[in-house]
Parts: structure tokens; sequence; C-alpha cells
DNA sequence: GATTATGCTTTTGTATACAAGAAAAGCAAC
DNA sequence: GTTGCTTTTCTTGTATACAAAAGCATAATC
């Protein structure tokens, strides 16, 4: 694990300054480096090797990771230490439920609530994603997809929700570097525009309906139905290691 | 402030023993304490004197407040600590929209796949809530009567839901306990009844409309349109203090 | 007399030391 | 050679000490 980050803050984002205190930096990069798969699933984070590494000590780690737990990226075992988290397929199934629910509801209250400036601000965020895609920065596209419901929530003036979607997202996010098929691009930063028109248009069928197919596009591209069983089975038998699996269905 | 526990551990509640590590206990014992009034919204929750209390130190202390913080009940002041939340009316009325939305999904759900045993523990809990109010413990009964919602819940199989709806429930509580009109005893049990009887005859459309007219009591019991402006203005004039008010009204 | 400045106290934020629990390694017995 | 137990080591859990920030009161000046 090189990369080592300067021993005290170091709070860049891609393109602008990410401001905050300690433990968010501390937060913001581990919640980097899960969505761009430099720390992969199950990968033990050990209080004392992160706080090294931002040279922080164990108790800003601490919050940070049961943040993270939070948000259901990390997953905390007691006595255990903490893990990244690896979602099965039936909770990526459950995730996508329940995001379903949401981004419909948000929707709806996006139609009705979100100002000019905000829905200026999403167009800009749309081509921020776009840039990364482009430039094959995959993670952080991810990453900026996910930022781009987030912000699309807060339009909707409902801070339960906010709340969260932004858990939800966070969880999506991970589902898809986990199991998207890495046959093509994301094209979703399309759907984003086409929804901000049906949206500013104060079109509200249309946006449900867009916003409908967005989930469908995005649910679609991941292989939550054959291939990821194998997956499954492994992030299973990953922690049992050793045992005798007779006929082990490997893909 | 007395009600001193005694230095170490006393997980007990009202029917059953609650099991769990020390800051679930503390956890618990604050939450309580907010449902049931005895800590008014706006308390200032001190970590030195609730580490005194409960005899652990401040780290349990600031866990517990880290939880009921990200559940709601508890806010949470970068450099000024932690009190009790008070919601606003915009906030409740955020909070309750976004419960009608997942209490409607759960509904549907349970119908799908509640057990029979579970659907026993539902109508159990019923009884149990019934007994509070009927004791005239109004606390414990509006705690118990959010955990047959969380209960509920669970039965949809659907992890992320529950997660939010557990926050949702805190925070619905809180704002019973603030805002309901005192003049009756919560009849919700009948409610509850009814709605275990369309769930286990498996009528979606039943049950779900039953929850929705529940939600339009709980919410119709409660002062959120003209009389909580004043406390409203008493939760904003608190933190503001010292300036010129004329008069100012110090209690 | 009011207002602002300044130090004093109280409370939170962070680091670290110590204790307890879990994984791992080593050893012994079968 | 394998299996079960013991000891060792490493990691997490908890308490506490210290640093920093905010609130409060006093005092000084306009």
């Amino acid at each position: 694990m090189n990369e080592q980050l300067q021993p005290l803050k170091k709070p860049a984002r891609n393109g602008k300054v990410r401001t905050g205190t300690q433990d968010d930096i501390v937060y913001a990069h581990i919640f980097d480096a899960i969505l761009e798969q430099r720390l992969a699933p199950g990968t033990k984070l050990s209080e004392e090797a992160l706080g090294e590494i931002f040279g922080v000590s164990r108790t800003i780690i601490r919050r940070a990771l049961s943040r993270l737990a939070h948000e259901g990226v990390v997953l905390l075992r007691p006595n255990r230490g903490a893990v990244v988290a690896s979602p099965s397929v039936e909770e990526a199934r459950q995730i996508f439920f329940a995001r379903r629910l949401v981004e419909r509801a948000i929707t709806e209250l996006a139609v009705q609530h979100a100002s000019d400036e905000q829905l200026a601000e999403l167009r800009q965020m749309v081509i921020d994603e776009q840039d990364c895609f482009a430039r094959g920065d995959r993670g952080a596209g991810i990453r900026l997809s996910g930022e781009f419901h987030l912000k699309l929530a807060e339009t909707a003036k409902n801070a339960p929700l906010v709340s969260f979607q932004r858990s939800l997202v966070s969880q999506t996010s991970l589902i898809i570097a986990q199991y998207e098929s890495g046959n093509r691009s994301h094209c979703s930063y399309d759907e984003h525009n086409q929804l901000i028109d049906a949206i500013a248009a104060r079109d509200s069928d249309k946006a449900v309906s867009l916003m409908m197919h967005h989930m469908d596009h995005v649910d679609s591209k991941l292989n939550l139905d054959e291939d990821s069983a194998s997956r499954d089975l492994h992030a299973v038998f990953s922690h049992i290691v050793g045992k005798n699996g007779k006929g082990a269905k490997k893909r």
C-alpha cells in the first residue's frame, strides 16, 4: 500500500479542494479508495496502520470507520476490526429496491422544489462526471455519478431522505464497483441530462419515468444474476478458507 | 439531575432485561430518558457528567451520543457539545413524509414476507404496548409503539429500509413526546391490531390503507399547526440568549 | 453607563497508555 | 501426520491525560 499521504492533511479532491476537519479527510480518503477499488472488498482496515498512514491517532480513524460502517461501505465486527464491505447479491437487491423507492419520491419532490440554480449546479456535475469517464477515471466517475444523485436529493428539501440517500448511494457505488460488467463505460451522464431537462420542464411523470429507466439501466449493467453467484461464493468461502467444496462452480 | 444509576451497569428495561455492551446501555438509557421527557429538548448533554452518572469514561458516552445524533434524537454541535434535539415543525413534516413513504413500502413487503411467528411476536408487542398505556407509562408506551413499527419493518426483509425506519421511528417518537396534545391516551394499539390482521390475511390493499390511516391518526394528534409555533420560537430564542428582545420571557 | 478587551473556567477534541480479547504460532499427544 | 491445547503476539476496547476551543466574568476605556 503505497500512495502514502503527507504526514498531515491533504484535503484535495479531483476538481475542488475539499474542506473539512481531520476525520472528514480520513473518511473521504478511505471512501474514495474503496470506491476506486484501491481497497478490495474484504480488505482488513487496521486502525493502527491507517493511523500511521494518515498521521493521526486511532481515535480519528475509529470515528471515520464508524461513519463508513454506518453508510454500509465498511463492516465493523466487534473485537475483530473493520473490513471493506462486500455486499452480497441479496444485499444489492435490497439496496436497489430501497433506491427505487427513494429516487421516485425524490424526483417528484425535485420537480416541485428544485431551483434554477440547483438545476444549473446539477448540469455542471454531469459535465464533471462526463469528464471523468472521458479521462478514463472510472472510480471518480462512479463517485461523481453518485454525488449527482445526492445533489438531486438535496433539491427535494427533505433532510431524512437526503441522509438515507447518502447511505444508499454509497452502497450502490460500492456495488457498481464490485459487480459491474466491465465491458463499456457509463453512459449515465446522458440519462442524467435528460432527467434534468424533465425536472426543469416540471414534467413530473416524465422525470419519474426517466429516473426509473435510469435505475433499470444501472441495474442491468450489473451481473447480479448468475455470474455474481460465483463472486458470492468466493466472498463466502474467502473467510472459511480451507473447506472442502465438492464440485465448486467456479463460473 | 438525580436518578443516579448504580456506578456500573443496569441493563433493565420494562419487561425484559436488555442485553448489550456498555455503550448500548448508555445509549438506551439516554434514549429512553429523552423519549420519556425526563430530558427536555434542548438540554445540554455534558460528556463528563454523563460519564460520571453511568460510571464509564467519556469515550463510551461519546460513542453513544454519536449514535443518538445519527438517529436524530441528539444534536451534535462541533466544539459545543450535544443537546437533546428539538425538531422544528418543518423537520417534523419532513420526517412524517419520509415515514409514509417507508411505511407503505414496508407494509406491502410485510404482506409478502411476514411469517406466522413474526406476526405472533407483533401481536405480543401490541399487548405490551397496551399494558404500558394502561399503567399510565406514556414514555414506555410511545417507545413500544415505535418498536412495533420497527419490528414490522424487520418482516419486510430489507436491511436498508429497517435501518432508515429505525431512525425515522426514533425521531417520530421524539416528535410525539414533544408535540402531542396531551388530551388523551394513545389508542394506536387497536390500529396496530387491525393492521396485523390485514397482513395475516395477506390483504395488501387493506393493510396499506390501514397503515396510511394510522399515519394520519398519529399526525392528527400532533399540534403541528399553530400551537407549535410558540414552541418553535422558544427553541429558536434559547440559543440567542442575551439579545435584546423586548419582553424577553426569562421564565 | 455601556461596550469591548482580556484572562479565567469549563468543556470538548485528540493522543496515548493500558487492559482485554482474538488470531496465530508452537508444542505435545495421539 | 494430524489434532488439540497452550502460550505468545497482535489488535481492538476503554480510560485518562493533555491540548485547544468556547463561554463567562471582570475590568478597563470610551
